[in-house]
RNA sequence: GCCCCCAUAGUCUAGUGGCCGAGGACAUCGCCCUUUCAAGGCGAAGACGGCGGUUCAAUUCCGCCUGGGGGUACCA
């Protein structure tokens, strides 16, 4: 029964990347059958975001990662925090400091220019207790900065990792409680996790420089320590391949815009970084749940792939029942402003629009594109009407066979329509192309498009026979 | 600069000393299907960064180099 928490700061909306952290951290949560908590890190007051904690709430809950606790918001736990930073002064592993942040700015300037690594030169740790004392009484504004030993290695196994260590004197003293008495994210993230009895700190790797402080401070306390997983990041992978040089971190709800499924997201992130160990690659939220583990986490970066999450998508888009697919698409065409008719809403013949295009479809913001034909009349070009190896006088023939052949069938669905026309084209001993091949083109007035019969189907006999007559008008005009 | 992490094809990855003359997926190319484009089926091309060790045997272990990522804030 783990107890995992998934902490953004507030800063904006949810990334692709803290998505995939999230995802991971809920998936240990449920396969233990424990708890996934949702905690805001608001410590920053510079860079809130007032509306950040709303979208990431709405980006998780799109994408199906439903927390048990929270959301819990640090900044109304703030003395927890002065606390526990009083505790560890007590304890001697840490202490406060009056450094302005104008002598800090300086001090580091100095040491970068002496070619040395800018850290905290520990002018207020060797501070007189009297000296100290007078300063605290008098309410001088002042940091708590954490002690760190000057000597010694600090060691913690990381899941994904394995061992790491760093020597305690490459470790700076890092300030823990701000002189507004915020805590810093090393603080109110341990104070957090411990007092929330969290079993996985489960995170992105840019914290793994910082993990020692960390397990310093939980040794501080007296306090066992979760287990720490760093996650590898997600590269953008530019200048090499050329489908990788467009992909950046971009927000979840950009791509819930877009139109990708959730479901189709969620398995694409998790084969980022994570595999099975054998050659699945479909995953349903369950069944990550019953597969995943940390352990197969990989230990190297992943470029975001956009070519595969497009594959997954169209994916995920073809397994969907024509209602279904309505009801996504639905949205898009009222956006892109078609004439959708009074009827009911996912009517046969949207129904039948959707079978011809569902297979091309990759992402629904493309469905208005597809489909646009079906609600508006083609403008095209009378040579798109004749195939290549033929001439407008022999498609004059074949389309004035079709109409007529067409004009007699009240059945206008696909496959007698296939049949119809199949007859047409045996009789008169043509290739096929010669008559489907116009048809389409006057349907659609597009060189790529769905086949012929399903157009036919889903336009209806009324519609169809207007553009036909239309194409044949044009084939008129043309000679 | 200093510290930490990483290194299999364009990309995501499988692989824990011999089963690898390296497996899967996306993308690419070809063929089939076919009125077009997709989808689908079949097939092709494509990788263990380099140099040294260890070993009877290294993609797998060790070191160095190179390359990539991250950190170095009163941001997270």
């Amino acid at each position: 029964m783990f107890r995992t928490r998934f902490a953004p700061s507030p800063t904006g909306e949810l990334h692709i990347g803290g998505l995939r952290t999230a995802l991971f951290t809920y998936l240990v949560a449920r396969q233990s059958g424990g708890t996934f908590l949702l905690r805001i890190e608001d410590t920053d007051r510079k860079r809130f975001d007032p509306h950040s904690a709303d979208h990431i709430q709405e980006a998780l809950r799109w994408a199906g990662l439903e927390w048990d606790e929270g959301p819990i918001f640090q900044s109304q736990r703030l003395p927890h925090y002065q606390q526990a930073a009083a505790e560890l002064v007590a304890r001697g592993a840490a202490y406060p400091c009056f450094c302005t942040p104008a002598r800090l700015d300086e001090m580091r300037q100095e040491q970068t220019r002496q070619k040395q690594p800018p850290r905290y030169d520990g002018r207020c740790r060797g501070m007189d207790l009297a000296e100290r004392q007078r300063l605290l009484t008098d309410g001088a504004p002042h940091t708590i900065r954490q002690a760190v030993p000057e000597t010694g290695i600090t060691t913690f196994h990381d899941i994904i990792y394995g061992t790491i260590s760093f020597r305690n004197e490459e470790i700076d003293d890092s300030v823990l409680l701000k002189s507004d008495g915020f805590p810093t994210y090393h603080l109110a993230h341990m104070v957090d996790d411990h007092l929330m009895r969290i079993t996985h700190v489960i995170r992105g790797e840019e914290w793994l420089p910082s993990a020692p402080k960390h397990v310093l401070l939980y040794q501080a306390f007296g306090w066992e320590a979760p287990v720490l997983c760093h996650l590898p990041s997600i590269l953008a992978g530019g200048g090499q391949g050329k489908l990788s040089k467009r992909h950046g971190a971009v927000s979840v709800i950009s791509y819930m815009q877009e139109g990708y499924l959730p479901d189709a997201l969620i398995n694409f992130l998790a084969l980022l970084g994570w595999s099975p160990g054998d050659d699945r690659e479909f995953f349903s939220k369950d069944e990550l749940v019953a597969a995943f583990s940390l352990e197969k986490v990989s230990h190297s970066g992943a470029v975001f792939n956009r070519e595969k999450l497009d594959f997954f998508n169209g994916s995920y888009l073809r397994r969907k029942t024509l209602r279904e697919l309505a009801d996504l698409v639905l949205p898009y065409l009222i956006e892109a402003d078609f004439p959708l008719g009074d009827g009911p809403r996912p009517d046969p013949s949207l129904l039948l629009a959707l079978a011809s295009v569902q297979d091309r479809l990759r992402k629904l913001s493309e469905a208005p594109e597809l489909l646009s034909f079906y609600f508006h009349e083609p403008l095209y070009q009378a040579a798109l009407l004749i195939p290549k190896k033929s001439n407008a006088a022999e498609i004059r023939q074949t389309m004035n066979a079709s109409l007529e052949a067409l004009r007699n069938l009240d059945d206008f669905t696909s496959s007698s329509l296939e049949s119809t026309l199949r007859g047409v084209i045996e009789r008169q001993g043509w290739k096929s192309g010669t008559v489907l091949w116009p048809i389409r083109a006057a349907l659609t007035g597009r060189e790529a498009s769905p086949g012929a019969f399903e157009v036919l189907a889903a336009l209806g006999k009324e519609r169809s026979l207007v553009r036909l007559e239309r194409a044949l008008d044009k084939l008129e005009t043309m000679a």
